[in-house]
DNA sequence: ATGGTTTGGTAACAGAATGTAACAGTTGCA
DNA sequence: TGCAACTGTTACATTCTGTTACCAAACCAT
C-alpha cells in the first residue's frame, strides 16, 4: 500500500524542516507549505491524507485556514500551536480540527497522534467533549451515561468510583488516541491549568488510577488489551467504541 | 451536534475569566458579558442556550435584568450571587430564574447545575419551591402532596417521618441536580442562615437522614439507585419525576 | 551481552469522605 | 404522665484517592 501523504504547514523554517525530516523518517510522504497559497497548490497537486497545521503563521491564522479548508475538504487536520490559551483548543475543534498538539511536543507523541488520526479518519473527537446520556459499547462492555452504570460482558454491573468513571469517560471519548498523563489529568480536573506539566506524584496518581480501572475492566489486568501503555507518551484506549444516543 | 452556548454575565474580570475558561474547558461555547447592553448584543448575535447571571453587577442588578429578559426570552437563567440573603433566592425564582448558585461555589457544582438546567430546559424548579397539592411519580413510587402520603410500587403506603418527607420533597423538586448538604439543610430549615457552611455534625445529620430515607424507598439501600452520592459534592436524585397537579 | 538509566506497575499507607449503628434528648400523643 | 417515635450527635467502619516506595520492564550506551 502507498505511504500516507502528509502536509505540514509551518512558517518557521527550522521547525518545518525538523518535522518534515522526522515524519519522512517515520514512513510518510511529507509535503511542506508555508501559507494558504502553498497549501492550495499542494492540495491541487495530489492526494493528501492529513494536514498538520500550525496556528501561528505570520500574517495568516491557522484557525481561519482550518475553517476555510473545511468548506471544501474532509481531510483530517491536526492543529499545532505554541500558545496555551485554553479557548484556542476549543476553537480549533469548533472550526473542524481533528486534533490539537501543543508545542513543545515529544516527537513520539506527534507520531502517535498522526497515526491515530490517520487510522480513524476524519471524525471530531476531543478530550473534553462528553455526551452524558450516551450509551457506549466497547469490548463487550457497556457504559450507560444516563444511568452512570458499567455493565460487564457477563451482564453484571460493575461498580466504579467517581474517578474511575471519569477516566473511563475520557478513554471512551478518545478511542485509539494516545493520551498523555497531562491530557488525562486535564480532562479529569477542569480546574487544572491546562498545559501545565504534572508533578511526579500527580503523574503517578494517573498511573495508579489507570491500574485501578484496569483491574476492574480488563480480563487480564497484567496484560491489558483495552487500556494499553504507550511508553514515553501515556495510555491509549485500543478498542473500538460504538456510541448510541440515549 | 453543536456545543451548548452559554452566556456568562459577570462584571468582576477575574471571576468572569475564570468561569469562562472553566466552562470552555468543560465543553461549552462561552460568551462573556459585563452588563445588560452587552447581554443584548450577544443575544442578538446568535443562539444562547443558558445564561449565568451575576446578581451584583456594579450599578445594575441581576434580578432586574432577569426579570427584563423574561419579558422576551425563554432562555434558562442561573443566578449567581455572593450574598446570602434568604429572600434574594426567592426573588430570583419570582423573576423567573431557573436556578441559583451561591458564591463561593465548587466548580463541579457549577458544572453539574449547568448540565442539569440544560438537560431539563427552561422549567422552574427550585430547592424550596413546592406545590403542596401536586402528585409526584418517580421510579414506580408516588408522593401525593395533598394527602401527604407515599405509595410504594407495590401499592402499599409507606410511612415517612416529617423530616424524611421534607427531604423527599426537596429531592422531588430537584431531580438530576446535585445538591450540597448545605442546600438540603437550607431547604429543610428556613431559619438557617443560607450559605453558611454546615458544622461537622450538621452535615452528618443530613447523611443520616439520607440514609434513613434510602432505607425506606430504595430497593437496595446499600446500592441506591434513586438517591445517589456525588462524592465531594453531596447527593443527587437520579430518577425522572413526573408532576401532576392535584 | 552487560550494566546503568528511565519509565511504568503496584502494594501499602494515610487522610478525607461517606455509611451507619447506637445512643440520648426532644417531641407528640394517648 | 408515660411511652413511642423522631431526630441530632457520636463513634466506628468502609470506601475513595493521592502519595510514596519498591520493583520490574524497557531502553540505551558501552
Amino acid at each position: 500500500m502507498s505511504l500516507p501523504r502528509l502536509l505540514v504547514v509551518e512558517d518557521d523554517p527550522e521547525m518545518r524542516d525538523m518535522m518534515v525530516a522526522f515524519l519522512r523518517k517515520s514512513g510518510f510522504m511529507v509535503f511542506p507549505a508555508v501559507n494558504q497559497n502553498e497549501i492550495t497548490k499542494v492540495l491541487d497537486a495530489g492526494r493528501i491524507d492529513l494536514i498538520l497545521l500550525d496556528v501561528m503563521l505570520g500574517r495568516e491564522n491557522g484557525l481561519d485556514i482550518c475553517q476555510s479548508l473545511r468548506q471544501e475538504y474532509e481531510i483530517p487536520i491536526i492543529l499545532v500551536s505554541a500558545l496555551s490559551a485554553d479557548d484556542q483548543r476549543m476553537q480549533g475543534y469548533q472550526v473542524g480540527a481533528d486534533d490539537y498538539i501543543a508545542k513543545p511536543f515529544n516527537p513520539e507523541l506527534l507520531l502517535a497522534r498522526v497515526r491515530a488520526v490517520l487510522r480513524r479518519g476524519h471524525r471530531s473527537s476531543s478530550l473534553t467533549y462528553r455526551r452524558n446520556t450516551s450509551v457506549y459499547a466497547f469490548g463487550g462492555w457497556t457504559y450507560d451515561g444516563k444511568k452512570d452504570v458499567v455493565i460487564a460482558p457477563d451482564g453484571f454491573q460493575v461498580a466504579l468510583s467517581k474517578r474511575e468513571t471519569g477516566l473511563l469517560k475520557v478513554l471512551l471519548a478518545n478511542p485509539h488516541i494516545p493520551l498523555t498523563r497531562e491530557e488525562i489529568a486535564d480532562s479529569l480536573d477542569f480546574t487544572r491549568a491546562e498545559g501545565n506539566a504534572l508533578g511526579t506524584s500527580e503523574g503517578r496518581a494517573i498511573d495508579v488510577l489507570v491500574g485501578r480501572l484496569r483491574s476492574k475492566i480488563e480480563a487480564k489486568p497484567k496484560d491489558p488489551e483495552m487500556i494499553r501503555t504507550q511508553r514515553g507518551v501515556g495510555y491509549v484506549f485500543a478498542v473500538d467504541v460504538v456510541v448510541t444516543d440515549g
